[in-house]
DNA sequence: GACATCACG
DNA sequence: GACGTACGTGATGTCC
């Protein structure tokens, strides 16, 4: 039939079509390979009630589903960044991709995908095409950049909500008609897809000054006379990307296609194909419907379990398969290498560890490889085990019967970097980073470890040990058994290859057991979103900034070390002269038998050790009395601190190839989202003293760069106040207020100006204590006032920020019935404590209440690293350290000024799309030759 | 290996 | 009505 009067003409957003399933369906697997068809699945339920909905008098004559083709298209070459914000989909989607296309031609409906075009073009050519023709055509999609197309005969049907939108409903979304549409998208521009448009203008405030000016062009060029000047000069700054925007969102209606309209006419299914296509799939249920609904015989669907189990196990019983050492394969022969690969790529996926010669990834030595395709099957591949000592000139006894580490490596290269083999991992951040030193670089890849944060947060620790044995029953060879422990303990290079086999291969085993348990788990617990976007890509992040480390000088530390000490040797002194004998200052129990026993000082016993208590606010008590003793103690302590933790730990832990420190982030080492740094740890650096300040002169950049830092400005504050919805907190932070003086303001009625700073530390530190689930006691300590007093304080900032205390209330309501609570970003922090008795129920009340806050500000830190290294792509800078609200790039000197507008931006935008916060977010800059003038 | 202490946000 | 309290981390030295 010719396209023309009459014909109506279906379009379908394929890619919105498979998204949705895939989002909407838990993780099913096809039962035979464990291949991932979720969204398949979905799919193909989705075109079936679609076809099924449309048998009517006002049924389609023609049809397509449209496909976005992967990869770049002609906007990327108008504007390199567009869409770069996107996350990249989900590992197991992208298999499915193509099987969607099967489907859609096994229903007989056309499918279209053309290269270097989005399906909006697609869509757009066709629908033009057709309005030309005299037909009608129906778009079904809910994608706003399609409604410049509306109008003529062409409208859309919203699928999700079953509602047609013409030009009426375009109005009501854009302000506009779908003509000016384009005008609209183009100054209002879109994060989702990185369309930059016009700063501080929105799609009310675009289509305002479109209706008033009638178009964008007219608009531009009497831009001059926009009477708001906000407005005005962020359109005449912002001409040029304007432009560029428009011919971003502007969809291509005059692509030349090699198909015509009428090769779309609406076909009936050919039911043998179809049914094979989803026999083959191992959909029962819709094979089950088909075929009743048309009055035929299923085809069967041999119902074996995986053929492995097939082997072992009788059909009825589903059991696991059970841990077995002895099945562990050792892989010595080439050949024998090949076979595990292309098992690898049948599969799609492949649980890899590696065992080293160090827990310094920086230093370590890899030794050998574990693969595991399946649960039970698995392989040890040896490289670097050694016997004996090693020989004067570095070289080893390597053991006989193991392959060239370099020939394993490029075998396996190709498929650890295949974009559609997804690697699996226990704390894979350390397995690739030793790749990476190999020369390989691994991705894509989930990370057990990190799917049990996701989950678990706050019950449990996500080490495989744990993890095997809450969740797969089983206890593995245990470390220790293998190394020994403390001083005979022996690297794995060491360990004999039979025994390194069972016990590699278990841990690759057990990681991709663990995968197929929390795979689904991420789904019914819906922290899917928090893994894929706060968890998973963050690890290369992180990598990469372990990798490049941080310039420190030793020379500076050295010095330092050495002047400490001289200090240190004098205040000895002086104390053992006060005390009238020698005893070690550095023993808390020898100092309080001095202090409380020998002088009778006021201050009493404490703990369960019996031990006197020597803390600083003991001695600082003291020492306020006149006491010389606590005072010199105070500073020797000081001192002591900064000489052995920093000082002197630092210079041992600058790597000798690289001359740099390498720290390492834990990313689930802290129950809130924040991170933890160790080995050193670069997030407790001194900054409050100025003594201790100096150390941070160690930290530099090399000749030709500066060390940049960026932080959050009262990001903990700013996010209370969206919570809990404090107008007038939010008010004032939108005002650019000293919030802490109009916190006092508020409470003690005294005006900003001129404050007295007492009036204004006390604010701060309630603002603080609200945040950690404040108590008099603890406030009353903090401020070092009576208890009464500071309860009173409380009293009031609740009376006048009545919101505070309802959210406090509403936070510790949920976590007492649901277990856990949650931030902002969808992060589940489990709160079981909650639940008890006694005073552990007030630890977890506080907790409770600060964890949602503190968690909500690391979720957003997270969300600007993961954006930064695309943000920052072209620039030359490389972010190397993260201290909780604050980023360090090191920069070319020429570029700071550069790179600090792009990392701001990126940080102060960090929340959206996910969270639209109703509070601004302020960033700090600094530029310095080291870190401490960069702070 | 537990404990006390103290560095950071 | 008493109890015991600020939230989140990691590294170091002492002492058993």
């Amino acid at each position: 039939m010719t396209f023309g009067k009459g014909s109506h003409l279906h379009l379908i957003d394929g890619s919105a079509f498979i998204f949705r399933a895939y989002h909407a369906l838990p993780p099913l697997t096809r039962k035979s390979d464990g291949l991932p068809v979720g969204a398949v699945a979905g799919f193909c339920n989705m075109l079936y009630r679609y076809i099924e909905a449309n048998t009517g008098s006002d049924a389609p004559t023609h049809a397509a589903v449209i496909f976005d083709y992967s990869g770049k298209t002609f906007r990327n070459d108008l504007f390199p960044a567009y869409k770069a914000n996107r996350p990249p989909a989900p590992e197991e989607l992208v298999p499915q991709f193509p099987l969607t296309r099967e489907a859609t031609r096994a229903f007989n409906v056309s499918c279209i995908e053309i290269e270097g075009f989005e399906a909006d073009d697609i869509i757009g050519t066709l629908s033009c095409q057709a309005r030309e023709a005299g037909g009608r055509v129906t778009i079904i999609s809910s994608d706003k950049d399609l409604m410049q197309l509306i109008g003529g005969g062409v409208e859309m049907l919203d699928p999700m909500k079953n509602k047609r939108i013409d030009r009426e409903g375009v109005e009501e979304k854009f302000g506009v008609g779908p003509e000016r549409v384009v005008d609209v998208q183009a100054l209002a521009g879109d994060s989702v897809d990185n369309v930059p448009g016009a700063p501080g203008i929105g799609i009310k405030t675009a289509a305002l000054l479109i209706n008033e000016y009638g178009d964008l062009d007219t608009l531009l060029a009497r831009a001059e006379e926009i009477k708001q000047p906000k407005r005005r000069q962020a359109l005449i700054d912002n001409v040029d990307q304007i432009r560029v925007s428009r011919d971003l969102v502007k969809l291509d209606c005059d692509m030349v296609l090699d198909f015509s309209l009428d090769s779309l006419e609406v076909q009936t299914p050919k039911l043998d194909d179809l049914l094979a296509f989803l026999a083959k799939m191992e959909f029962r249920t819709i094979v089950k419907r088909v075929s009743e609904r048309f009055g035929v015989e299923a085809p069967a669907i041999p119902d074996v379990p995986a053929p492995a189990a097939a082997m072992s196990e009788a059909p009825s019983a589903p059991k696991p398969v059970p841990f077995d050492t002895e099945t562990y394969e050792k892989v010595s022969t080439m050949g024998a290498l090949e076979r595990w690969i292309d098992a690898i790529y049948a599969r799609g996926y492949v649980a890899v560890d590696t065992e080293t010669t160090s827990l310094d990834e920086m230093q370590a030595e890899l030794v050998g490889i574990s693969l595991c395709v399946e649960p039970g099957t698995a392989c040890y591949i040896p490289l670097g085990h050694t016997i004996g000592e090693d020989d004067l000139f570095g070289g080893s006894n390597l053991v006989d019967g193991q392959l060239a580490k370099s020939m394993v490596l490029d075998a396996l290269k190709p498929v650890l970097e295949d974009d559609s083999i997804l690697k699996i991992g226990q704390n894979m951040k350390y397995d690739a980073k030793i790749f990476a030193r190999n020369g390989v670089t691994v991705a894509p890849y989930d990370d057990t470890m990190l799917m049990s944060y996701a989950l678990h947060a706050g019950l449990h620790n996500h080490g495989m040990d744990t993890l095997s044995e809450r969740y797969l029953d089983h206890v593995p060879i245990p470390t220790k058994k293998l190394l020994g422990s403390g001083k005979s303990m022996i690297t794995f290079d060491k360990v004999e290859i039979n025994k390194a086999v069972a016990y590699a291969a278990e841990d690759a085993d057990v990681t991709l057991r663990l995968w197929q348990v929390f795979k689904s788990k991420l789904h019914t617990e819906q922290v899917t979103t928090v893994y894929e976007t706060l968890e998973r890509p963050l690890s290369p992040v992180l990598a990469r900034m372990e990798m490049a480390g941080v310039m420190v000088d030793r020379d500076v530390l050295s010095r330092m070390s050495n002047a400490f000490a001289q200090k240190m040797a004098g205040l000895e002194a002086e104390i053992h002269d006060l005390a009238g004998e020698n005893f070690n200052v550095g023993s808390p129990k020898q100092l309080g038998e001095i202090l409380f026993d020998k002088m009778s000082l006021p201050g009493g016993k404490k703990g369960k050790t019996g031990a006197y208590a020597t803390g600083v606010d003991i001695l600082e008590d003291l020492a306020s009395e006149g006491q010389d003793l606590p005072a010199r103690v105070l500073d020797w302590r000081q001192l002591s601190k900064l000489k052995s933790t920093y000082t002197d730990a630092l210079q041992r832990f600058i790597n000798p190839e690289t001359g740099r420190v390498h720290t390492s982030y834990v990313q689930t080492g802290a129950v809130t989202g924040r991170l933890s740094s160790t080995d050193p740890n670069l997030q407790n650096i001194p900054v409050r003293s100025d003594e201790g300040r100096r150390i941070r002169e160690a930290f530099i950049a090399p000749k030709g760069r500066k060390l940049i830092s960026l932080d959050y400005s009262q990001i903990e504050l700013r996010i209370l106040a969206h919570v809990a919805g404090i107008d007038s907190l939010k008010q004032a932070f939108r005002d650019g207020l000293d919030i802490h003086a109009m916190t006092a303001s508020e409470m003690f009625g005294v005006p900003i100006e001129g404050m007295d700073p007492m009036v204004r530390r006390q604010a701060k530190a309630i603002n603080f204590g609200v945040i950690y689930g404040i108590s008099g006691f603890g406030l009353a300590r903090n401020l070092r006032i009576p208890r009464s007093e500071a309860q009173g304080f409380i009293d009031r900032y609740f009376e006048r920020f009545p919101g505070i205390r309802a959210y406090m209330d509403d936070t510790v309501a949920f976590a007492k019935e649901h277990l856990y609570v949650q931030t902002l970003f969808g992060r589940k922090i489990h709160t079981p404590e909650i639940a008890t008795k006694g005073p552990q129920a007030g630890f977890a009340k506080r907790a409770a209440i600060n964890a949602p806050i503190q968690g909500a500000a690391a979720d957003i830190i997270r969300r600007a690293m993961v954006r930064m290294p695309d943000a920052i792509r072209d620039l030359p800078a490389t972010m190397l350290l993260q201290v909780h609200d604050e980023l360090i790039f090191e920069v070319d000197e020429d570029a700071c000024d550069q790179v600090i507008d792009v990392v701001k931006d990126v940080m102060k935008n960090a929340a959206y799309p996910a969270v639209v916060l109703d509070v601004p977010i302020e960033v700090d800059a600094g530029i310095g030759n080291n870190w401490a003038e960069a702070h």
